[in-house]
RNA sequence: AGGGCUAUCGCCAAACGGUAAGGCAACGGACUCUGACUCCGUCAUUUCAAGGUUCGAAUCCUUGUAGCCCUGCCA
């Protein structure tokens, strides 16, 4: 397929990583790419991730280049098989395709042993009887240059007879480790002798007991890349001191075309929360319903909430790559999913707060079907039929008794059209005792069936409604922001500032027989209320729950009062 | 004897010595069978600050300032 998709001569411009992989082309320092997505099977997968996931597989796309999948686990305490089955359909929802290139750095586990031997036999590292506490204590500080370990002058032999004594469970955890020797007195303390392999006898997940030394990330991430042939090992900021460790590693094992670490910023979002500290304690208050809760911005709680993967990738896009620390206003993400679900969604009519309509001059058990497009901006959606009657719902929100200025939807004397079917002029309310409206009362203009009148006339409202008989009741979610806007995300005490309104339950909806068939995930514009979806968890028993994904923006909104 | 990185509109972000793109948000106005959408218009004489080099500086130099990251046998 010969996508014309040539971009516009000089219009448009490269990330710093793309100009950074033109030069290393061009310069003859690789001569194809290949980009990995490494996470640690520990967790779940967020936006942020997704910015990482999507960044290497498009730049494997961009540059006809190949993007592996690879799970970092090396450290078998924190992680687990439940998380690389949903980070593997995660990555795979969001569209990134490593095709047969699913690894394990687990699977490296012999010759990254082999490796550290390498070293050893260089003269690189040594075992180190030290504890965890004095390898601190001999490391220095940010000021103070560190000392040298009692072991390091160990003989080539004795390293290697201890080494493999740690492979074969002669230690317990924590009695002896292999660290690089690199300089002890380097401004760099990632350099100061860092250690490359623990003892640590627990079962891990993809290798069992085979091993009880497990490689630490400095050391084991480069040889993965290494191996796989990666030219671009994409990272983020926080690594940024750790790349002459990097660069260290691949030199002196003496990788031919070792890979490159290059880092960029990570991506923030307004009013979210993607800590994992706080997202566990607030499933374990039940504040929220688990990790994939719509208001959070892991991967599963978007897809759940009615995110696409369209939608995420056009935000990715949006947001840019770059090494400035950034905080991306979460009204640019609600931006993309709108944009997305405009042509896609079908629009129908629902009713989210109800009062009665009765139009007293429709004949009483008459019932006739209207017509409507289901998205005017996509005609392949089609259209539907909406039976009308005498009796309707309508939203509360569409009839005020005394009306502000520039109000023009329903109150006494003014006329509006009920979309799709007629224009109906109001006459009045019926109130209880405490002066709530119970139901509102119009008449109806039969020559305007369709929405038009004959005479010309216009109306400067168009509401919409659902028939009382045939409605389908549904509960319906709204979502804001968990945390509150105006208070910044923490507290002093370092705890969260929630937002006490961040959900609300609507259980007594109304929604036009069309959406019947519903089933999960689908997803629909609400007229005049915003994009919805029906939700995947919540929906499997009993009427359906609909999660709103994003408000049409500022519709609802009263006109503001002017002075 | 600390080191590394980053500063361009409210929020992202281009610009690579040649005279400050674009998007989001906001604000006007037009249109409208969704107060949505769409459309049209407005929104940095100035790039953290102060000096310097240059015909010309967001870009180069100097000196400051602010923010983020680093002292796991986590990744």
């Amino acid at each position: 397929m010969s996508d014309n998709m040539e971009e516009k001569p000089g219009r448009e411009s490269r990330n710093f990583i793309e100009q950074e992989i033109d030069r290393d082309l061009a310069e003859g320092v690789y001569d194809a790419v290949r980009t990995r997505f490494p996470p640690e099977p520990n967790g779940y997968l967020h936006i942020g991730h997704a910015k990482s996931i999507l960044l290497n597989y498009g730049l494997a796309q961009k540059y006809g280049g190949k993007f592996n999948m690879r799970f970092d686990d090396t450290n078998p305490t924190k992680e687990d098989e439940e998380f690389v089955e949903s980070i593997k359909a995660d990555v795979a929802w969001l569209g990134a395709d490593w095709e047969d290139r699913l690894f394990f750095a687990s699977n490296y586990f012999g010759q990254m042993y082999e490796a550290a031997v390498k070293l050893i036999k260089k003269g690189k590292a040594y075992v180190s009887d030290l504890s965890a506490e004095q390898i601190k204590e001999y490391r220095g500080t940010f000021e103070k240059p560190g000392r040298d370990d009692p072991s390091c002058g160990r003989s080539v032999e004795e390293n290697l007879k201890l080494f493999e004594e740690m492979k074969d469970g002669k230690y317990a955890d924590g009695e002896k480790v292999l660290r690089a020797r690199i300089d002890m007195a380097s401004p760099n303390i990632n350099m100061r002798d860092p250690v490359i392999y623990r003892v640590a006898h627990i079962r891990h997940h993809n290798t069992g007991d085979a091993w009880c030394i497990y490689p630490m990330y400095d050391f084991a991430h480069p040889v993965e890349d290494a191996i796989e042939g990666i030219t671009h090992s994409i990272c983020t900021l926080e690594f940024e001191d750790h790349r002459p460790l990097y660069d260290w590693v691949v030199r002196e094992l003496a990788y031919p075309n070792p890979p490159r670490q290059i880092e960029f910023a990570k991506l923030y979002l307004t009013n979210v929360v993607t800590g994992k500290r706080y997202i566990k304690k607030l499933v374990q208050d039940g504040i929220v319903d688990g990790w994939d809760d719509p208001r959070l911005v892991s991967i599963a709680a978007l897809r759940r909430r009615g995110f696409t993967p369209d939608s995420i990738r056009m935000f990715v896009e949006l947001c840019g790559i770059s090494k400035s620390q950034s905080s991306v206003d979460y009204a640019m993400l609600e931006y993309c999913i709108r944009e997305d679900l405009k042509p896609k969604a079908p629009r129908y009519m629902a009713v989210l707060d109800p009062v009665k309509l009765v139009i007293d001059n429709y004949p009483e058990g008459q019932t006739e079907m209207m017509e409507a497009v289901n998205n005017p901006e996509n005609e392949a959606l089609g259209t539907r039929q909406i039976p009308f009657g005498r009796e309707l719902y309508i939203e509360r929100e569409d009839f005020m008794e005394e009306p502000p200025k520039k109000y023009f939807r329903m109150f006494p004397g003014n006329e509006v059209r009920l979309m799709n079917a007629y224009f109906v002029k109001c006459t009045g309310c019926v109130k209880d005792e405490s002066g709530r409206v119970t139901e509102v009362h119009c008449t109806y203009d039969p020559a305007s069936r369709g929405g038009n009148s004959p005479d010309g006339r216009k109306v400067k409202g168009t509401i919409h409604w659902v028939a009382a008989e045939q409605a389908i009741s549904a509960r319906v979610r709204l979502y804001e922001n968990l945390i509150d806007e105006e208070k910044g995300v923490y507290n002093e005490d370092g705890s969260l500032n929630l937002n006490p309104n961040s959900l609300t339950v609507l259980d007594q909806c109304y929604l036009e027989p069309a959406f019947a068939g519903a089933k999960a995930y689908d997803s629909f514009q609400f007229v005049r209320q915003g994009f919805f979806n029906v939700d995947a968890r919540d929906s499997e028993e009993g009427a359906p729950v609909f999660n709103r994904i994003v408000s049409l923006k500022s519709s609802y909104v009263l006109p503001k009062q002017e002075g």
